[in-house]
DNA sequence: ACCTGAACACCGTTCAAGT
DNA sequence: ACCTGAACACCGTTCAAGT
């Protein structure tokens, strides 16, 4: 009778975001599609990708099970609503004087990458979908970055890739380990009693390493290095 | 009775599998873990990670829908042992006198992301799941040949991470834009249309570019010359 | 030991119908 | 224009039961 899982909300939803400036969520408001799109993401930073039922977000909005069905062609148009509405970039454009294009270029793939894992459910997604209008601009801001930096066009394309596919594979890869704390430590025992078979990883403490901020700052400066030698 | 939609098998079922003749499964094989596992695998392929449902890999199987229970736990496993069947490295274990490492590395990685292309389901999944033996064992195979290049321990666990993350991004970006010629074809063209607004993409040819294999190589070197300058 | 059908508790979505 | 409940066609899994 009681609610399930109501407990597991306790972690992220510390934000005091009521909409722009509106009154308080209540159950009585009308429908709309900004309600729809702030409450799928918070039914999926609580509950996970498969946490999101149309049944239980129509629920949480105080509306019939079948009512979303006017605002919203899919189930589908809901992930890709909600990831987009993630993906916001509101950090500083760059600017175009400054000679720091390096550090502009971390300061924007670390504030991307914080961002997925505020949603654990968005890097797994982003992959998946058509590029919205937000990841684009991302993307766009990125490239004039590093044409700016002397990144020669013939070479951008594959300077973008590598850094977009570094990004997805640190944030995928974290976001899920973050997932489960009991997986997690199950598959480091395993790990260990395994590692005289793993020598090398053992020695690079491979799984053991928490630190994951580092790592990901310390292989994006490589990859940076190799992308753009110093000279 | 008759398959659904088996024309989707044409792409990848080149394999000579006697099984996939007729509509009716075939023989009176007892179940066994291999062959649910080689049949999952198959349906995967050819209907992707949706596709796979209890009921119609026991049907594939010539069981009844439930059999499949006592020789696995839940279809979660089912997903586990697929994706482990697939990573398995049958190439030349490097060769400890050998003096191109980075041959070695970029054969690795090369082999790695083709056998994930060629399930394209298993990219996506590899980041989500505990680490089974066949991709420890390629982190181990990579492990020491960088070691062997030169790669100081306390940097291992960095170069790992860097070059897992480059692989992973690059393969699941790669597969998913693989998966719906439809999509893709919309998508191109929804961008086109915004090009005004995203100037350097447009210039960068980001999305229009097919060299997935070329640019996959060149974005590897640009990774491993940050990873282990040239002296 | 191995396999099975019936049954349960779900889900996304369609539809005819309400206001 | 906006919302709704009933209903359909699924799906993973439990269970008591068969061989």
């Amino acid at each position: 009778m009681a609610a399930k899982r109501s407990g597991g909300q306790s972690k992220q939803s510390e934000r005091k975001v009521p909409p722009p400036s509106g009154p308080e969520p209540r159950s009585d408001q009308p429908l709309s599609l900004q309600r729809i799109v702030a409450t799928a993401v918070e039914l999926l930073d609580s509950e996970g990708i498969d946490g999101l039922k149309m049944r239980r977000l129509a629920d949480r909005l105080g509306a019939g099970a079948m009512s979303l069905y006017w605002h919203v062609g899919s189930k589908e148009e809901v992930f890709d609503l909600a990831l987009d509405s993630v993906l916001a970039y509101n950090g500083p454009a760059p600017i175009d004087a400054s000679e720091d294009w390096r550090g502009e270029v971390v300061h924007m793939l670390k504030d991307w990458r914080a961002g997925m894992l505020r949603h654990p459910w968005s890097a797994a997604l982003l992959p998946r979908r058509a590029l919205g209008p937000n990841i684009l601009f991302r993307l766009e801001l990125l490239s004039s970055t590093l044409s700016r930096a002397g990144v020669a066009d013939a070479d951008l394309n594959v300077a973008i890739w590598s850094l977009w596919n570094y990004v997805i594979g640190a944030t995928t890869t974290r976001a899920s380990f973050d997932l489960s704390d009991d997986d997690r430590a199950a598959a480091q025992q395993r790990l260990t009693s395994l590692s005289e078979h793993y020598p090398t990883i053992e020695r690079s403490r491979l799984l053991l390493d928490n630190d994951w901020d580092g790592a990901f700052s310390k292989g994006l400066d490589f990859l940076l290095d190799g992308l753009v030698p110093k000279q």
